[in-house]
DNA sequence: CAGTGAGCGAGCTTCCGCTTGACTT
């Protein structure tokens, strides 16, 4: 048995930990947390300052009885959770639940996982501090009584199972708070005059544009119309050089933003795919809030950079953290060995390694280096003056393998010669003439704030120092699991711009049609998060207020520092939080955002909306009434508060008959992957645009032939490329006959882009799924 | 599978932060 035992929190590092170490060491680990408070209500004693109950939960049993055994034939049990408050909680619930000696134990912590630093650490051992300690149990109590406080009063004020917390609480909030700001927000028009110019040489062109816009078409055309027996020339000419600097390597919330801008990923993808690689070895640990280097790893990735381009794209750097809230207990995330620029492994992680390393190597090379020309050109009828921006790399450095993307890359405006006015400019001086090629004045509208995005929104959380890098992806599934908030993609609507252009000394105009408020993967708050918030807002404002964390966070350091008392600190949180879940519960009333919009035209009927017990939905009359009332769902992407009276009673018009059709009805309702027509029990969906209120007799039969012909040719392909599948129409629609067997298709599968491959994976799964007993009637 | 639309009753739901695992349906 080894003299020794050390205990980290994670495996993968055990395992390397214990190749550093002799035979003396045996290096396990706890897997995280091993006791918790008991899940029922009484875990915590409010009356007596705030003693808890703690337990070992039934699937860390094996682990805890494991280290004990090993802790009691060990001479010294080396306690080496993470340096910061909740690791050296971990220390403190290891010692108590293992039943530790003093003489025995000792406790020590490393940031990085290198044999020096850990050598150095076991020649310094130290204590529990029990003032970190003391801090860990304030942040999970004062958690606790919120969560288990708050919840109850919205199962009684809101509806069952719902959840609040210091955190998804106030996740909800920036969302809800966000779609507000969308649907408040007015675009304003202004029209923005570029201009293409050339040298005496036609083929050198070049782009300028007016710094200011014009709020109306009138001043627009009025600048264009002078610019027509206008002389151009160059007034002034600036050459400047700048610098652009790497970002710091990533940490938990910088991979998160990355991979999902750069590789689409979720973040719950980012880290499943980071653990992998984590566990593989090939990165450091993923769940950090640091963007600190060991002297390791700047070491490696100076070598690399040298040997791979050179002594002048190196640069050596240390970055700061700029959140708030960070604990540092870890490095940033890096590769393990910086000489491995791709690794094996599936697409994913090749993918997401390559991101890392690329951030981590170029993080530790030079600046690149640009030149920057900006031409002001002077129109001789009029005050004004057009810009030319012009910039060229002189040295690329870090560019050379990796290039920061931001939110806003996807959302490039259209407009009329599509670059970026970067480029490079043609050699000009000072008072040359140029001539103007062409001039437009486009409108352009401005934008409302961004929706967020899994990624954006944990970004913001961090800036508000709200949550960890290990309940980030959590908490954004959580809100999503509790109904708060759905991620989706919706369409855009068509809006009409105008432009006016100034071509060869003519002028024209016209109007052309842009798509806006198109939405890929974003956050949206649902009805029933709405109410919730608003609830919350109304009477715990505290919890729910975006500098409610900070301001006890602050606390929490004070009571690690040994400068405040814990229990004091709750108490003084406990007791007005208290008092307001009492008032609340028995004198706020039950929270709804149920509104009236108006009376139905010919009956009078009040049309209502409000959250019913399958979703939002539209009442038409009273629940009194002798006559019953009408009820409709509300589609997707239609909200209680934003649904307009018309909208409403549109719904009510659907499912509706269209005519006949092979002696058959056709109806048109909306399903849930959208609107279609149903005819003979076969499923036609509409073509995206079109109104289901508008779809007539003629063109669903239209609908209906045309999906069949398409049909038919597919099953026409497949049959003559495969003889053993095909394609058939059955009474319940298409299924796929293969050899012998009939392969269902998956939902939502367009019959026209069913491959060869999926027919043969579908048959596959359809094996392998056990056949259902028939089931007698009820 | 193409839509519904409550109301006594019994007991349940729920937090945040560490970490990885998985009886087979």
């Amino acid at each position: 048995m080894a003299k020794n035992l050390l205990i980290v929190e994670s495996p993968a590092k055990a395992k390397t930990i214990e190749g550093y170490l002799g035979k003396d060491f045996l290096v396990k680990s706890s897997y995280g947390h091993i006791r918790d408070l008991v899940k029922t209500d009484d875990a915590i004693d409010t009356s007596n300052n705030f003693t808890q109950r703690y337990e070992v939960p039934a699937e860390k049993k094996a682990v805890v009885s494991e280290l004990k055994k090993l802790a009691k034939a060990a001479e010294t049990v080396w306690l080496a959770s993470d340096e910061d408050r909740e690791g050296e909680a971990i220390s403190w619930h290891l010692y108590e639940t293992l039943g530790l000696d003093d003489e025995k134990t000792k406790r020590i912590v490393f940031h990085e996982i290198t044999k020096p630093a850990i050598l150095r650490a076991i020649e310094t051992p130290r204590g529990i501090d029990f003032n970190l300690v003391n801090a860990q149990q304030a942040r999970r109590v004062l958690d606790r009584l919120v969560g288990f406080e708050l919840s109850p009063v919205l199962w009684k004020k809101v509806k069952p199972s719902l959840s609040a917390g210091r955190v998804q609480s106030v996740a909800v909030r920036l969302i809800v708070d966000r779609e507000r700001e969308i649907n408040r927000f007015t675009a304003e028009a202004a029209f923005r005059v570029v201009a293409i110019f050339h040298t005496d040489n036609p083929k050198e062109l070049f782009k300028a544009e007016l710094p200011k816009r014009f709020t109306d078409v009138a001043e627009a055309e009025r600048f264009l119309t002078d610019c027509i027996p206008a002389r151009f020339a160059i007034n002034s000419l600036e050459t400047k050089p700048s610098k652009r600097s790497p970002a710091a390597p990533f940490t938990t919330s910088t991979l998160q933003q990355e991979a999902s801008r750069k590789l689409g990923f979720s973040v719950a993808r980012t880290m499943t795919v980071a653990q992998r690689l984590y566990e593989a070895g090939r990165i450091t640990y993923m769940r950090t809030d640091s963007v600190n280097l060991s002297d390791t790893a700047l070491q490696g990735a100076e070598q690399e950079i040298r040997s791979a381009y050179g002594d002048k794209y190196h640069k050596r750097r240390q970055y700061r953290t700029k959140s708030a809230g960070a604990q540092e207990a870890h490095e940033a995330i890096r590769p393990t060995y910086f000489d491995q620029h791709t690794i094996g492994g599936d697409n994913a992680e090749r993918r997401l390694y390559e991101l890392i390393w690329k951030r981590a190597i170029a993080s530790q090379m030079s600046e690149a280096e640009f030149e920057k020309t900006t031409a002001k050109i002077g129109v001789s009828t009029r005050e004004e003056e057009l810009v030319a921006n012009g910039e060229v790399m002189r040295f690329d450095g870090f560019l050379k393998v990796y290039f920061e993307s931001t939110d806003d890359d996807d959302e490039h405006e259209p407009n009329l010669d599509n670059d970026t006015g970067n480029a490079l400019l043609p050699p000009l001086t000072k008072g040359q003439q140029v001539q103007l090629k062409r001039m437009s004045a486009t409108e352009r509208f401005s934008r409302p704030p961004a929706r967020y995005t899994e990624a954006s929104l944990v970004k913001k959380l961090e800036e508000l120092g709200i949550g960890r890098p290990s309940t980030y992806a959590p908490t954004i599934s959580t809100i999503q699991n509790r109904g708060y908030v759905v991620k989706e993609s919706r369409d855009g609507k068509p809006r009409e711009y105008r432009i006016v252009e100034l071509v060869g000394g003519t002028m024209s105009s016209l109007v052309k049609t842009e798509i806006t408020g198109a939405e890929k993967s974003k956050l949206f708050p649902t009805d029933i998060g709405v109410v919730v918030n608003d609830f919350l807002v109304e009477h715990f404002n505290g919890i729910v207020d975006f500098n409610f964390t900070a301001r006890v966070e602050k606390e929490f350091d004070e009571i690690a520092q040994g400068m405040k008392e814990w229990t004091a600190m709750l108490h003084s949180f406990y007791g007005p939080f208290h008092q307001e879940v009492e008032t609340t519960t028995k004198h706020a009333d039950r929270a709804t955002n149920e509104r009236e919009l108006g009376e139905e035209p010919g009956t009078g009927k009040r049309v209502s909306v409000r959250i019913g017990r399958f979703g939002p939905m539209v009442q038409i009359g009273a629940t009194d009434d002798e006559e019953k009332p009408r009820y409709a769902s509300l589609r997707p992407g239609q909200m209680i508060e934003t649904i307009t009276f018309e909208e409403a009673l549109d719904l009510f018009k659907l499912p509706k008959k269209v005519g006949e059709f092979e002696g058959k009805e056709m109806t048109v309702a909306v399903g849930r992957f959208g609107p279609y027509i149903r005819h003979d029990n076969a499923f036609f969906s509409l073509p995206k645009g079109l109104d289901p209120l508008d779809v007539t007799t003629e063109s669903a039969i239209e609908i209906i032939r045309e999906k069949r012909q398409k049909d038919k040719e597919k099953i026409i392909k497949i049959f003559e490329e495969n003889a053993d599948a095909r394609i058939e129409n059955g009474r319940w629609g298409p299924f796929i006959r293969f050899g012998k067997q009939n392969v269902k298709i998956p939902k939502g599968t367009e019959v026209n882009d069913i491959t060869y491959e999926d027919v043969v994976k579908w048959a596959a799964e359809d094996e392998k799924k056990p056949k259902k007993k028939a089931r007698g009637k009820k």
